[in-house]
RNA sequence: GGAAGCAUAGCUCAGCUGGUAGAGCACCUGCCUUACAAGCAGGGGGUCACAGGUUCGAGCCCUGUUGUUUCCACCA
């Protein structure tokens, strides 16, 4: 047995938490091994990114996470928490360049390999940061495991199933509509793009018709794309343009001829049935310009500036030396506009126009633009040569195994959502124009323009012999090593791998429904793919942690708050427990002080209801177990405490970890501390002490073992303090419900007592009767041995100075307080109202009759006691009984008022 | 346009497979009762958004309505 330390008078996370969290570490509790003799229980952190700050979605996952790592370790599984950071591509980028441009320095000036090394310096320097906040809450990771995505096995994974996609042909190159950041300077995934509503303008435009002469009006959200205009769409079902079809209109501005095609896309419901096609800046155009094979006419840079002649040249000589893929879009030399950005393009154009009178109109109109998920700028739709990932071999297993229920979400209704995304996700762009990633195992021949897929750099050209090899300079998106994470981390693709073999498939992934599809739906369909396997047989959802006002924190709005303030004010096991309480799975949660400080709180009783034991044990031994005798008192705790050692277990399995630690919270402050320790009070004076203190101590390291998920620091600090077997709470075992220690009557009876010491406190307290105005009682009841049991309790918990329990008692002047089991005579003949009295006895037995009609009403319907489960039926009897009962002893009452 | 969530006490939210409504905070009353005033005892306060339906019985299931939030798609 450990030596005891005195605790403080209240509870200081401050001064415990570092030093309990150091001392777990070099238990080296963490740390899980693969193990025959037990059960593996494993989670995978979604790793978050390297650079970033622990902010309050993270300590709600985290917390989750902890809760289901903590309770499975306790109940005897491997359990192991795999951590790990993401090499964030895109944040990560920008944040160095944003550094070094403060330097006065770019990308270009340092060169790639310049670039890299500052962004490993970055990485080293900030990398820590996001761990040691992860630490502050608690988390209980193996952190003799942790893991980065750019680190040597996780690249090697990558590159592994780059290729393997390759050579299945489900990975390919080409040129396609992709969304283009021009503030980034990279293209991202459909997934990355946001919409947000903007105010726009709709133009009309006036186009006039080659062989008719007349004017075309269409309409135009973006009229800067118009010099890549290569045809005009209708419908072919259009009336009103019946007469054009195979017509031609000329381009103004560039007085160009272009076709009227007939096209499904031109919604005759829709402005004036007329639209622009613009195939290499739309991606409807894009789809049009394939059905009728109009050539692409591309007229923006990649950094977001309208094409000029230098542009078009380095276009026109890789045509010419015939290295320009079949689908390379042509670009358009945009003469006066040339350099331009968007914006002024759409300016000085509308201006041409407006002079030429091709402008009819311009009419304002809010509309959605698509924006980068990062930086929030306009992206522009462009056809860009990019990597893709063909998707649809791919997300039909990932359908089935959900379909199949080898993968469940918590709660259930999430499956939707995934399978909304599954079904309709379309190629995924994995190409990014960065530098800090996974570069792109591919390399091309100068030479013979092969493309060669390897995942070491190959030193010739398989197919001519040249040595002239370039490695593609782009990156991977960080989504596709992240989609890898729950076997990259666990040695795969070594097969051999005892960690793979043994801790995978992990069990439960926990995360935000905001990336489920950027992450969980490309886990599940890449671990089928490349496992074999689900990578996790659930999923647990989790909502997002708005602020008081019910706002999404962001830092553009500044009402962040900080989980690192809120540890250091509270204490983390006040923070986890707060964003554990109070919120069922999926849903939203608003984080607010006052539940924090109420958590701090429940912290505290808890500490306190410690020191009290401890006060009561002093220096004399205590035995763990329950001691032979068990008074009324006892049982009733120690069959309480039972009962809730199978709800908290069994809603911890269900992942209802709010019912769970609400139980708890109940159990911890009602029933023990206001309860059980105030019943205990009296014996612990007496010789029977040292039972009392055995049951105490019993209960508490039960309640300690089962809140110690939730609140991890303050319940290993009290156990370490407390009389204990083992060398910490964290590893102790789990309590598991006993039949033999179930009293179901000595229950029931102890909630005899207990309502009629609530009825006695709740008529002093309405006459105003100070606690110290001690008196005498009366009990009169059909159970008298119970009655008598409680004798000390009703002099120490409802004031009584004397108690006489028997059957009748005839009492002058006396209050009489009814129960469903006794009549309590309380003289107190100069603080009565007799009138009064008599009034309120008659409203009682109002009340009482009200209920007792409802509950015969029930009982008289046939239909009710033939078609009610049996259980309900008796419940309904058992109700009606009571209330007849205590009807009769308030109208005996009231007959001895007179 | 498609889908989903939410609507319960003044506020924030629980209420798991239908059995007759709960917590925290706030409010009112009385208490420093030697673990805890970050506390103790007691109290007031709810047509469970609205309208129908199923059922012996609906906060819970079904349909519709309103308000609100979110996701996906589209918007020339």
């Amino acid at each position: 047995m450990a030596e005891r330390k005195e605790l403080a008078k209240t509870y200081e996370p401050r001064e415990v938490e570092d030093r309990i969290y150091d001392f777990w570490t070099k238990g080296g509790w963490f740390h899980a091994e693969p193990n025959p003799e037990k059960e593996p229980y494993t989670i995978v952190i979604p790793p978050p990114n390297v650079t970033g700050q622990l902010h309050m979605g993270h300590a709600l996952d985290e917390t989750l996470q902890d809760i289901l790592i903590r309770f499975k370790r306790m109940q005897g599984y491997e359990a192991l928490w795999l951590p790990g950071t993401d090499h964030a591509s895109i944040a990560t980028e920008a944040k160095v360049v944003e550094a070094m441009r403060k330097e006065g320095l770019t990308k270009e000036m340092l060169g790639r390999d310049g670039f890299l090394e500052r962004a490993w310096a970055w990485k080293n320097q900030y990398g820590n940061r996001i761990v040691d906040q992860l630490k502050k809450l608690g988390s209980s990771c193996d952190w003799e495991r942790e893991r980065f995505t750019m680190d040597e096995g996780c690249s090697a994974a990558v590159k592994e199933v780059f290729v393997r996609l390759y050579e299945q042909g489900l990975i390919y190159r080409g040129n396609r509509m992709v969304n283009w950041c021009p503030h980034c300077n990279t293209s991202i995934s459909d997934a990355e793009v946001e919409y947000e509503e903007k105010d726009g303008h709709f133009w009309h435009l006036l186009y006039t018709v080659k062989e008719t002469g007349e004017k075309l009006e269409l309409a135009t959200t973006r009229p800067e794309t118009m010099l890549g205009d290569t045809a005009v769409a209708i419908n072919a079902e259009d009336p009103r343009y019946a007469h054009l079809h195979g017509c031609h209109v000329i381009l103004p501005l560039l007085d160009k001829e272009i076709p009227i095609v007939c096209d499904e896309h031109a919604d005759m419901t829709k402005g004036t049935g007329v639209v622009k096609i613009t195939p290499a800046h739309d991606p409807n155009d894009f789809e049009v310009g394939k059905r009728h094979d109009l050539p692409m006419i591309r007229v923006f840079t990649y950094d977001g500036h309208l094409t000029g002649a230098a542009d078009k040249a380095a276009v026109d000589e890789l045509r010419a030396s015939g290295r320009a893929a079949v689908d390379e879009p042509e670009v358009l030399d945009c003469g006066k506009y040339a350099g331009m950005t968007a914006l002024e393009a759409r300016k000085a154009i509308l201006a041409d126009l407006e002079a030429g009178g091709y402008l009819k109109e311009t009419e304002p109109r809010k509309h959605d633009v698509g924006t980068c998920y990062r930086c929030h700028q306009t992206i522009e739709p462009m056809v860009s040569k990019q990597w893709f990932v063909k998707m649809e071999p791919l997300a039909l297993p990932a359908i089935e195994a959900v379909e199949k229920g080898e993968i469940k979400f918590v709660p259930e209704r999430f499956t939707k959502n995934y399978m909304n995304w599954m079904r309709g996700t379309r190629d995924w762009c994995i190409s990014r124009q960065l530098w800090w990633g996974h570069q792109i195992p591919a390399w091309y021949c100068a030479d013979c323009g092969k493309t060669i897929v390897a995942k070491e750099a190959p030193t010739v050209c398989p197919k001519c012999g040249s040595h002239a090899l370039t490695q593609d300079p782009d990156t991977l998106d960080t989504w596709f090593s992240s989609a890898l994470w729950p076997f990259s981390t666990l040695g795969w693709p070594n097969e051999d791998s005892e960690d793979l073999k043994y801790f995978y498939p992990t069990d439960t992934l926990v995360t935000g429904y905001d990336i489920i599809g950027f992450w969980v739906s490309r886990m599940i369909f890449s671990g089928l793919a490349y496992t074999d396997k689900a990578p996790f047989h659930t999923v647990l959802i989790h909502g997002l942690v708005r602020d008081a006002q019910g706002r999404k924190m962001s830092k553009s709005l500044g009402n962040g708050i900080d989980p690192l303030e809120i540890i250091d004010q509270y204490g983390a096991d006040a923070l986890r427990f707060m964003l554990a309480t109070g919120n069922s799975p999926g849903n939203d949660m608003r984080f607010m002080t006052d539940k924090v400080e109420s958590s701090r709180n429940f912290a505290n009783k808890l500490w306190n209801a410690a020191r009290f034991i401890l006060m009561n044990i002093g220096d004399e031994p205590v035995e763990l177990s329950l001691p032979a005798e068990l008074t009324l008192e006892d049982k009733w705790i120690v069959s309480r405490f039972n009962s809730l050692t199978r709800a908290v277990t069994e809603n911890l399995d269900k992942y209802e970890l709010g019912i769970a630690v609400q139980k708890l919270y109940d159990f911890i402050w009602d029933n023990f501390c206001d309860w059980y320790i105030e019943l205990c009070k009296g014996r612990l004076q007496g010789e029977n002490a040292a039972a009392a203190r055995q049951v105490l101590v019993y209960v508490m390291t039960g309640m300690l073992k089962l809140l110690h998920p939730f609140m991890p620091f303050v319940t290993e600090e009290i156990w370490q303090s407390l009389p204990h077997e083992g060398d910490a709470l964290m590893v102790s075992p789990w309590p598991v419900y006993d039949e033999a220690l179930n009293f179901p009557s000595e229950e029931k009876e102890m909630e005899r007592i207990m309502e009629a010491i609530g009825a006695i406190r709740n008529r002093r307290g309405e006459m105003n009767v100070p606690p110290s105005r001690k008196a005498q009682i009366f009990v009169e009841t059909a159970f008298e041995d119970t009655f008598k049991k409680g004798v000390p309790f009703f002099l120490r918990l409802a004031s009584a100075s004397e108690v006489t329990v028997g059957e009748a008692f005839e009492v002058d002047g006396a209050v009489s307080i009814v129960t469903a089991d006794a009549t309590i005579k309380i003289p107190m003949a100069e603080l009565v109202d007799m009138q009064a009295e008599k009034a309120r006895l008659i409203k009682e037995k109002e009340t009482a009759q009200k209920q007792l009609d409802g509950v015969l009403a029930r009982l008289a319907n046939p239909s009710f006691t033939d078609k009610a489960p049996e259980a309900v039926v008796q419940t309904a009897r058992d109700q009606a009984t009571r209330l007849q009962e205590k009807i009769a002893l308030l109208e005996q009452s009231m007959a001895q008022l007179g």
